[in-house]
Formats: C-alpha cells, sequence, structure tokens
DNA sequence: CATAGTGGGACTTTAAACGTCCAGATAGAG
DNA sequence: CTCTATCTGGACGTTTAAAGTCCCACTATG
C-alpha cells in the first residue's frame, strides 16, 4: 500500500490532492449532517461554486443524499468514508507520525487523526470517532467502561454509536465531582455515553466539596459503595488529558492549592491528578473514585487530548502512564515529535 | 490493495483511466526507445498533441529524459514502471484472468499481460518481458535453459536483460531443426538470448534433413552428444506454443505428413509435437533433443504463446502438461475463460 | 405565517486543454 | 561534408470545462 501511494504520488500528484478534498467533504457532511452548501463551504474554506461541483458528482457516484433540508451521506457514502479513513492516515503521513510516536513515547498505541482541535473543532469529534472505534476493538464480554469529564470526553460521548457489542457494557463515571461544570462533568458525560451506545450506566451522586466526616459516611452508603466498586473493577478507562493551569482555572480550585499547582510547575491534568513535566504528581483533588494506584492496573488505559498546545502535558502524563493507548490529532503529534527532535 | 482501486474508482473514476494512458506511454517509451512523438502517438493511436501534454508532464515528474533523438525512459521511470506493472495487472483486470485460469486449467502459475498479440506486435513483446522476469524469479545457480524457436521466443530473447543471476547459466537449443527460417530457428534465439544475457551458449549444428544413417552416426559425435546431454539435463525450458496449421504450413513439412496432421484434427504445436484438442499427440516432427517425455521430468517448463487465435492451441497442450508456467496476453485469456464458461 | 436556510437554474468570466502550423536543431545516411 | 528526415519546442486560435456571480423557487421550523 505504501508503494501504491508513492506511486501515484508520481504519476497523479494532484488527484491525490482531490481525493482529500473529496474525503474532507464527506467527512464533514458525515459530521454535520444534513447541512447545505453555504455553511458547509464556509467550514471548508473552499467556494461554494467548487463544493458545488463536488457534491454533484458525489451525488452522481450515490455517495450522498441531497434533499431540502440539505446534504446527508448515504450508505455507500459511509462505507467508501470507512475505508477511506484507513488510506487518507497514511497519505496524509499520518501513519508516519503514530510510528514516530510509538518510538519514542512509551505508548500501547496511538491514533492520530487530521486537524488540529485548537483550531478547528469540530476535530474533537474526529477523535471522538477515532476513540470509539477504537474501544470497540478492544471489547470484550461485558466491560466496565469508566470515563472521566472534560470537553474531549463530551466530544468522545457525541460520536458514540450503538452497537451490539455493547449490550452487556456497563458504564460509569472514573471519579467523583472534580468542580467542573455540569456539561463537563464525568457523570454528564457518562449517562450521555451509555445512551448513545445503547448501554447501561451507573452515577456517582458525591456533591463536591463535603466534610471529612459525612465524606467517610456517605461512601460507606451501599448505593454508593456498589458503585465505587464496580470503579474499582473498570477493564476499561477512557480520559481526557488537560493542561494543568487551564483545567485549575476551570474547576473552582482554591487558592491554597492553586499556588501549589503553580509552584510546583504542575503541565498536565488527567482525572484530578496534576503531573509536573517529568510525569510526577505533584497534586490531586481529595474525591472518591478510581486513584491512580487503581489506572495502572485497568488492562486499557485510552487517553483522548489533541490540539498542538497540549503537547507538553500529553508528554507529560504519558512518561508515568503504563502504555496506555493515545488518540490524538495532528496538530499534537506534530508537536510532540518536534519537541522530541530537539531534545 | 483490492479495495485501495474500489475506493479510488468510486471517489475518482477517471483517474484510473488517466493512470493507465500514462502507464502506456512510459511503456511504449521503454519499448521503443529512443522514439518521437509523432511515431508514438501514431503507435497509441492518441493525438499529438495530448501525448505532448503528458510527455510534458512526464518530464516534470523526471520520469523520461527528453533530447533531440527522441524520448527514453530516465532510471526512476523505469522504477516507477516497475511497480506499476504489478498495480495495473490488477486495475486491469489481469489478475482476476489469471485467478481464472488457475482455476480451471492445470497449470503451475500464469501471467497475463495486457493487449492481444493478434492485433499488437509489441504485446509479444511484453510476453517476452514478463518470461524475462519470471525467469529470474525462479532461478537458481548454474542452471541450463533450455529455448524453441518461433516467433513469441524471439521477442522473449530480444527482451532479455544481462543480470549478475546469469553468470553460470548456459543456453541451449531445445531440439534440432524442425525446418523453420534461419530467423525462428532454436539455434538462432538461443545464441540472441544468451547474448542479451550475457550467459554462456552452445549450439545445435545438425541439418533438417537426414538419412537415417548419417542421423544415427551424427548423434554420436562427441561433439553434438555432449550438446544433447546438456540439453536432456536443462533445469528449464521456454517453448512457444503454435497453431497446428499455421506451424505446419510455414515449416517445409512434406505433403505425407501434412495430410496426417490434418487427418488427426489437431490442434496445438510444441517444440515439434503436434496435438489435438485433447492434448494427445499425433505426429511428431523426427530430430534430435528434449523429447516429450524428458519435458515432464524437467523442474520448471515455461509456455509463452499469446492472441485470442492461439487460444484452442493453448488449452489443448496444457492438458497434457505436467503443471507448466504460462505466459499470455489478455486476448489469448479472455478467450479461453470464454470457452471455458461456454461448455 | 414569516423567515432563514436549502437546492438548483442561468449567465459570464476565466483558465486549461487541444488542434494546427511552423521554425530551428540534430543525428544519421549517402 | 552535405543533405534529409526526424526530432523538439514555440506560437496562436479554438474549443471545452471549471469557477464566479446572481437570482429564484421551495421548505422546514419556530
Amino acid at each position: 500500500m505504501r508503494q501504491w501511494i508513492d506511486v501515484q504520488r508520481k504519476l497523479l500528484p494532484d488527484l491525490l490532492a482531490i481525493m482529500q478534498k473529496r474525503y474532507e467533504i464527506l467527512q464533514h457532511i458525515r459530521l454535520m449532517q444534513p447541512i447545505g452548501r453555504r455553511t458547509l463551504a464556509l467550514n471548508l474554506g473552499i467556494s461554494e461554486r467548487v463544493l458545488r461541483s463536488e457534491v454533484q458528482f458525489l451525488k452522481e457516484q450515490n455517495l450522498l443524499d441531497i434533499t431540502a433540508a440539505g446534504m446527508s451521506i448515504t450508505s455507500d457514502g459511509h462505507d467508501v468514508l470507512m475505508q477511506l479513513e484507513d488510506m487518507m492516515r497514511e497519505v496524509l503521513g499520518l501513519k508516519e507520525l503514530e510510528r514516530k510516536i510509538k518510538q519514542r513515547l512509551p505508548v500501547a498505541d496511538v491514533i492520530v487523526v487530521a486537524g488540529d482541535s485548537d483550531q478547528s473543532p469540530w476535530v474533537k469529534r474526529e477523535m471522538g470517532r477515532a476513540c470509539v472505534s477504537r474501544i470497540k476493538h478492544s471489547l470484550t464480554g461485558n466491560a466496565i467502561v469508566a470515563v472521566t469529564g472534560g470537553t474531549t470526553l463530551a466530544a468522545v460521548a457525541e460520536m458514540m454509536t450503538p452497537d451490539m457489542k455493547y449490550r452487556d457494557v456497563l458504564f460509569v463515571p472514573a471519579r467523583g465531582g472534580l468542580g467542573e461544570d455540569v456539561t463537563n462533568q464525568a457523570n454528564t458525560i457518562c449517562a450521555r455515553m451509555a445512551e448513545k451506545a445503547m448501554g447501561h450506566y451507573r452515577l456517582l451522586h458525591v456533591p463536591d466539596q463535603l466534610s471529612a466526616e459525612t465524606y467517610h459516611s456517605i461512601i460507606e452508603e451501599p448505593a454508593i459503595k456498589e458503585v465505587l466498586d464496580l470503579i474499582k473493577s473498570s477493564t476499561i478507562v477512557i480520559h481526557g488529558i488537560g493542561d494543568a493551569k487551564t483545567m485549575a482555572e476551570r474547576r473552582k480550585t482554591p487558592p491554597k492549592d492553586m499556588k501549589k499547582i503553580e509552584q510546583n510547575e504542575a503541565v498536565a491534568e488527567a482525572f484530578g491528578y496534576y503531573f509536573n513535566q517529568h510525569g510526577e504528581v505533584v497534586h490531586k483533588v481529595n474525591t472518591v473514585g478510581i486513584q491512580l494506584e487503581d489506572v495502572r492496573h485497568v488492562p486499557c488505559v485510552i487517553a483522548v487530548a489533541g490540539g498542538a498546545s497540549k503537547a507538553k502535558a500529553i508528554r507529560a502524563y504519558i512518561k508515568q502512564a503504563n502504555r496506555c493507548i493515545l488518540i490524538t490529532d495532528e496538530g499534537a503529534a506534530k508537536q510532540l515529535v518536534r519537541d522530541d527532535s530537539s531534545l
């Protein structure tokens, strides 16, 4: 396949560009369907007229449907898109990035999607899609999937699709309240993901700020304890990686902790833990649920994070992680490789 | 690879056509270099202007050189062409033909090249090229290669290229005089092939028509006997397959034999043997050299024959052959498959 | 029922591809 | 050495396809 692309690059250089264009069009339509020409053209950054020609072509190929409400993907288009995903990763050199990252960081697997989520918000959803298909890949029987919060995880939940495989899967939030907005809380995302997957889910109703006494008594409540046990025995953990400062600010972090985080030069955050650039824990939010030790024993840990600005955070987290699966984007991946080359 | 082609067919339907066009241009240039635009355009059956555009493009890609004497292939172009050969066989459905033939006829391997040598004479040279690369593939140490005569084998000799592998290879004519023109005789072709390959060769100087006495005494001559022994112990045999009637007419076949061949409904001819449609020998030319029994014990027998008109002959010969390697063209292959489907 | 967003038709502009013709250069034959 | 045939490459008008522009009819949704 590699040589096939190389030959085509020599023999038909601009056709690969056209292929990429059509691929992106299909991809966007799938993402935003039903959608109109103008909106889509604006989104893709191409003229409306050329989009129109392309759309007409794609329609003639039976790859997309076109109704009064807008354009949407046919099942043929869906199939083509599925196969294209793999090829385009190779064409765009994303596989190359994956190889490099695998060489340089201790990860079990890497998937890089095109784009930079710093610049194009929809790239998060592509990471979400990649994450979902990766999960399906390593799903066995009646798994317990623990998920965290964050906008990236929200995107993952949004892209979740129902599947027979999820019939006996249980979704749980990885940890209790971390001080986030309700839309970004693990509970919310867990529920959303389970609904989209047509699977089951349990939630963890523990308030954010508790006195020590209440805390100790509440975790002895049978209803709570049962969920906590499920969480500790989860087989898959899906979590985001945040920039330490951004996360601390977004959460209602007390000034005392804020200072601690800053002074210890934390750069990364994941499920309530803050790491410095060497991957050492410098602070943790006190809450129930899975702990860092527990994570190390989970067979399948998937970290999802993208955008060039998160490269440092990703590197720091990966350093201490136990060969997790990383799902990221082109922006972050390139930055990671660049940083590594300059060291 | 199969799916890659299918997707591209959907997404860029004319891509494969363009690819094929450029492939053919490169192929022809390699075959006829150095060659001018007009001659080439005429040969390819396309307008001179479009050829000019294509050539300009290919030149910019550094795939061909262009001098006052005409156009020729660069080493880059050669590499691309090598890789393309395989891909185009897949694209043009030739691999499909190969699969079908392998299913239906008792052959060890089949290679089908594009075109029909009945209509385009240069297709024989393509078969020649395919044959040469196939030989190299199954060449071991100091092999002895026996070759027959015929226009197709002449094309094989013409396409032979020198290679380190041929250093210890010995070329010999498979059989003595069969009544052909000197240009199509096994001796001539054997010498030509060996020269092109930079290998060694021995010839068999035995006149066509001999009395029984002379015959028996000549084969006892040490010089002759040595060559005959080499022939009998050859490790590779390359031969053509002819239409029985055509071959009989081309050779100075005596009326008596002619009648015998016709009455027994011979359809195929190979190294002096005539076969009917069931693969049974109905006549043989009396001469020294390898015999049909000997051929059965040669580890690698390669039959080269193309053109739709030869399909019947190929089928008949293959029926009695002991899992040989067949090198043919699209015209013959399609006819073979068609005949087989209608049975 | 109004409005924002949709597809699609029609026309003009622009660029690329193509057909055609010819001049200058070069290799090979005589 | 000369002559001729063949080669490339430039020039220019023509054709055809793509892209820009504007507008209209329709429809889903609030």
